[in-house]
DNA sequence: CATGTTATTGACCGATTGGTTCCGAAATGG
DNA sequence: CCATTTCGGAACCAATCGGTCAATAACATG
């Protein structure tokens, strides 16, 4: 019908969510999403709308992979037990294993955006509500088993774990060690434990 | 000597403080400031410097009587229980009880410059590091009076709650409500229950 | 009152912000 | 091969950014 796409649209949000991992929302400029995307501006604008929309894009990128991952990891697993050890490997790779200390997006974003952004706030509290879901079914799971303390409802235990798991991904944009970290999820997992 | 300053600079620097405080570092512009602070440009300039300097003084403020009021609450109650309780209170306070929903400023700054504001984030470390010496200490104590149990250092046992805390704080930028926050404290303190 | 010193003010600066628009190029369907 | 359509690129926009500066104003001292 017409000229054809030149790049491809999900290799360019997939170096938008880079940047805006990164930078944030705020500071990271249509001039930084251009060399990042290797796109002019006019291309982005006409492909993806506004800077707005662009990172609610990148957004959801980030949290429909990572939501995929937690699950992976927590279901993935074979006992519940497992699976708890399994996410907060995969906390601990967030957290330490970067180049930069560019922390978890999702986190990122709660913070910068949370008090002021209505359309980011919403859909980042879907993603969290649906982590502790998945988190709740994988504890129940696991205090039928025997495998984990019974005296508080799965649905409190998956709370406790979301918010200090937000802690960690917190305070690693700080300088942090592994070793410390290491501490922070054997705790963890020891709470779990009758 | 010469013709004195016209303004209160401690109560400007609080309501530079404010500013920084909903507006994070870079979305809080000097026109921002200059309305809260009620000052010319020019006299914010001569009087705290540039930007930063201004951030710097603000976020140094507001670690400096948060401290004071965790010291208060931690070291100023009757027993180590009795002091971690009113520490989970004022974070309770932090996280559900302001008008807008600006969180922690200290925790804000550590997600915003953390990644690559070195003078902010050493300040900011210093800070952490200090409450969690604070914690540990009173902690000790507890366990000692059999308060706390003991199977886990108080070191270990202060990095969990810092980390816990700070995941609170965090979580609190998004929605949430004063029950859920109540429910973490309980779980929180009853973790620390031998 | 004269003088020296500093605070205040607002105009001003170049750079950068997010966003728009226009045009030549290119690729498709007919 | 041509008409249509959408592409990428760059010039351009007003607004705002952090920061500077010279003129003016207000004090303390002699």
């Amino acid at each position: 019908m017409a000229r054809p796409r030149e790049f491809d649209i999900d290799e360019a949000l997939n170096a938008a969510m880079g940047a805006f991992w990164e930078g944030g929302y705020g500071a990271t400029s249509m001039a930084d999403l251009m060399e990042a995307m290797d796109l002019q501006k006019g291309s982005i604008y006409k492909a993806f709308g506004d800077k707005h929309n662009l990172f609610m894009q990148a957004l959801d990128r980030y949290l429909n992979a990572g939501y995929e991952k937690i699950d992976q990891a927590l279901r993935g697993a074979e006992s519940p037990t497992e699976g708890v050890r399994k996410w907060l490997c995969f906390i601990m790779g967030v957290c330490c294993e970067q180049e930069t200390r560019r922390g978890c997006f999702a986190i990122n974003a709660i913070n910068e955006l949370g008090s002021h952004d209505e359309v980011a706030t919403e859909r980042l509290q879907k993603h969290f509500d649906a982590i502790e879901r998945l988190l709740a079914s994988v504890i129940e799971q696991g205090q039928k088993q025997g495998e984990f303390r019974n005296d508080m409802s799965a649905h409190e235990l998956s709370e406790f774990f979301n918010v200090y798991v937000a802690g960690m991904l917190t305070r690693s944009k700080g300088p942090n060690s592994k070793a410390r970290m290491r501490r922070l999820c054997d705790f963890a997992t020891q709470v779990l434990i009758p």
